[in-house]
DNA sequence: TGCGTGACTGCCT
DNA sequence: CAGGCAGCCACGC
């Protein structure tokens, strides 16, 4: 696995490299699927290029909003980018998570990238 | 080589 | 019900 860097951001790109299209994500979803800190998941996220090949703007915080850079407010673009994927804002600007909110990766998913599975709320 | 910065969230008072 | 505090990785200068 390419994965096996101990850092998680590693683990945070790969983790966020599968919101598919019209879905979004939030920090605490992928912090914990990642095994780190949400606070880690807005870091690792900060320092990752316009040209990346992650999908970034598919990931707002547990409000629905999108995050709040040290610009001191939202990338207009973020939300750009998710209202051309189908992603509608309410009228709070808020997005409706119940409804565009990614389901996470399959089980065999993180298993098959040595994730730890157990760490996964698999309640019934 | 060491310190500060940097896109958040959940619990406690 | 609302506000404040703690958590702790990676990179740049």
């Amino acid at each position: 696995m390419s994965m096996r860097q101990k850092g998680n951001r590693q683990r945070i790109y790969c983790i966020a490299n599968l919101i598919p299209y019209g879905k979004v994500a939030t920090y605490g979803q992928i912090a914990k699927l990642a095994g780190c800190n949400p606070l880690f998941v807005g870091y690792a996220l900060a320092a990752l290029l316009d040209d990346s090949d992650t999908p970034w703007h598919r990931i707002v915080n547990r409000h629905g909003q999108v995050s709040i850079r040290n610009d001191g407010k939202p990338d207009a673009n973020q939300r750009i980018a998710l209202q051309q994927e189908g992603v509608c804002f309410n009228v709070h600007d808020r997005i409706d998570l119940t409804k565009h909110r990614w389901a996470g990766p399959t089980l065999d998913w993180l298993v098959e990238h040595g994730f730890d599975p157990i760490n996964q709320e698999g309640d019934t």
